[in-house]
DNA sequence: ATTATCTATAGATCTATAGATAATGC
DNA sequence: ATTATCTATAGATCTATAGATAATGC
């Protein structure tokens, strides 16, 4: 119906894209359509293929956005391993799917993704994993890194199985026996 | 074309159910349609409503499939905690994902699935915890049921991280160090 | 007669494209 | 003139159903 300025074309692009990103988390990678992504933002099908060539590069655009997101707002507000625990394993975190960590939410899909997609991933983990390096207090002794794969296993599969059982009382447990393991391991 | 014996029939809705239990942990339980897995079994598309209500009831029951194939095979061959470790975090088991561990390749399509397949997971979920509780060595002082959810997490974090990841190395060293990082804490 | 499976297809949905429309921007 | 978006649709695919076919089993 209408031609729009280059400068509207650029807040379209970005409004798929935190869309796609959010959606994305909390569906699947296939668990919805280009479709309902742009209905969602306000526009039709049609417009899509002029912002991205194909549906993979919207999910790998998505999912560097997520990632982006989680480096400006976790490394500000976590200063310390036990604060960063607390929050990856936190109700709020289970509960939030599509504005949380996609690494956890989006570990399965990636496994079965093309190399792309698994790429910007590594690149989310790798970058969470020096991040709890850099937490870890110099009263741990042995190699960092390892200690960090350690507990971002734990986070992955514990906000995981949170997720999947049905049962509030099981997921709720799920996550504060993790969280305060992992705590009187790596103390302050 | 054929009519078939009742024998027959069972037969056939079996070969279903272990296709469909292997496909669903390799692709996902959205990854592979109707028609490819009668397909599989040597039938078409059209047989399979004379078996299942729906889709949801072959995904329900091929899960339950899995987790009693687990149930068989893990039992008898992981008599303690330090085999059982070696052997969820192995290559072997990362890359045999079809015949793999479903709490693992299905945590993130189990999130986002019906309160029926949840339950479902929940199941085995719950006999695993009990399966590491009782291998637990004595020598761990403390709850036995919060350190089986503990090594539970990291198993599903780091088999789920190892399959997500295209370096190979870095997908080893993850199964590397969580399993051995798990032996120390729980020592025999 | 019943039934296990087949062929065929309705109806829904999804990706991607074609062509129209109405602004932008030279 | 260019282009950002729209409407419309082609072509593929998926779940579920209808009706036909050829054995089983009373």
């Amino acid at each position: 119906m209408m031609g729009r300025s280059q400068e509207e074309k650029a807040q379209s692009r970005h409004r798929i894209v935190a869309i796609a990103s959010r959606r994305f988390r909390e569906l699947g990678l296939g668990g919805i359509s280009i479709a309902d992504i742009m209905k969602e933002a306000g526009m039709t099908v049609g417009g899509f293929y002029r912002h991205f060539e194909s549906r993979d590069e919207l999910v790998c655009e998505a999912m560097a956005a997520a990632c982006q997101e989680m480096e400006d707002s976790v490394l500000t507000k976590q200063p310390t391993l036990k604060l960063s625990i607390q929050t990856y394993l936190s109700e709020t975190h289970r509960d939030e799917i599509s504005s949380g960590c996609l690494v956890s939410s989006l570990v399965n899909d990636t496994a079965r993704s093309t190399d792309d997609v698994r790429k910007v991933y590594a690149e989310r983990l790798e970058a969470s994993l020096r991040l709890l390096e850099s937490q870890m207090p110099d009263a741990c002794e042995g190699e960092f890194r390892e200690k960090a794969i350690l507990i971002y296993s734990a986070y992955v599969g514990a906000l995981g199985l949170s997720r999947a059982v049905p049962d509030s009382e099981l997921s709720r447990q799920i996550l504060d026996v993790v969280a305060s393991q992992l705590i009187s391991l790596f103390p302050v």
